[in-house]
DNA sequence: GTCTATAAATCGATAGAC
DNA sequence: GTCTATCGATTTATAGAC
């Protein structure tokens, strides 16, 4: 029985989404420039030569990566948008989430959170990655005002609460992913919160 | 007049001292793998070659940023240490000069959070980074203990509030130094410590 | 102590068989 | 679609002149 178009199609997605999560996998652990293509060929359980069959480059896979990721984030801004509630109960909800997707899965926001940080990353991925967080601190920036407005949260600068915030987040994924923070000391979303507490 | 042994001595001591600044500029923004000699190079303003007349490897320019890194994180442990006062005067204050020295000079935070956090680098490197991070996080628990007996510090697992204290603190320097957080959006202490507020 | 020129190694990318 | 073997470029590290 010969393989049908379909089915090759099939493979073919599949070798791609494997590759994906091999190469964040690593990418995540040792950066674009320390990663070799042995490394994710090895990860992914494929001949080196493969890697070739499915991506033309290195970046390209690393771009693939950090799509991935900030596909990922969007769908969770999305969750939070539609989210019914109060502001507080909102940012609650997205605090929970992400703490949550980044206990399960710190890969990719790992590798997102690099694309952001290197600068021999190239402008293109980097572009992807920013314009990715700028709409989510835009989002999270809106919440504090009406938080504020009905007095759930803390007077103060906006924009220094948001810039706060989601450092607070990004160390807590670096720490979590890299040096492994016990169970039960990982800090529950009330504790971090605590920072908006009025 | 010929150079005496004690003025070839001080160029030594000097040269090395460019590298090690320059070195670290380049490291902080590329990481050890994307870092090429001749971009150390051109930021120390000396040629290809004299680099290895002072160090003979790229990773021993590496292991000397990262001991620089470590050594000013425990002349601020230190400071904080010596500082008389009720614990949360201390932490107030140690938290300050963090964030200080941070905005200042984060390159050197930077280099030290890498040989943390990137699986590519020699674990003797790594130890020294880490063994560094704990004493900081041990004394800090202390604090926090001792603050929570007189009623300064918020009840709750040490251990939590000192990983949330330190990851907020990671991920300001990674936003800091990259993203460039304005002068105006930049937290002060005393909102970073919220969480730890009673 | 400082430089330029060269050797050696590593690794991304390609070719071609199955 | 998958593999192994090889090329070619880049970059670390060395040699040797000034």
């Amino acid at each position: 029985m010969p393989r049908t178009e379909e089915s090759n199609q099939r493979i073919r997605e599949e070798q791609k989404r494997k590759i994906i999560i091999a190469a964040t996998k690593v990418f995540a652990r040792k950066g674009l420039a320390a990663t070799k293509m042995a490394d994710i060929a090895k990860e992914a359980d494929i001949s080196y030569g493969l890697l070739y069959h499915y991506f033309d480059t290195k970046e390209l896979i690393f771009k693939a990566t950090v799509e991935r990721g900030t596909l990922a984030f969007e769908r969770l801004i999305a969750e939070a948008r539609e989210q019914a509630g109060t502001p507080w109960e909102r940012i609650l909800h997205l605090t929970t989430i992400i703490l949550e997707g980044m206990k399960r899965v710190p890969e990719g926001f790992l590798v997102t959170n690099q694309a952001f940080v290197n600068d021999s990353i190239s402008p293109e991925i980097r572009n992807l990655a920013q314009e990715d967080s700028l709409r989510g601190f835009a989002l999270f920036q809106e919440l504090i005002i009406e938080g504020q407005k009905l007095g759930q949260i803390v007077e103060g600068n906006p924009a220094e609460l948001t810039q706060l915030y989601f450092a607070c987040i990004g160390g807590l994924g670096q720490a979590l992913a890299y040096i492994g923070i016990p169970e039960e000391d990982f800090p529950h979303p009330e504790t971090l919160l605590r920072l908006l507490k009025p």
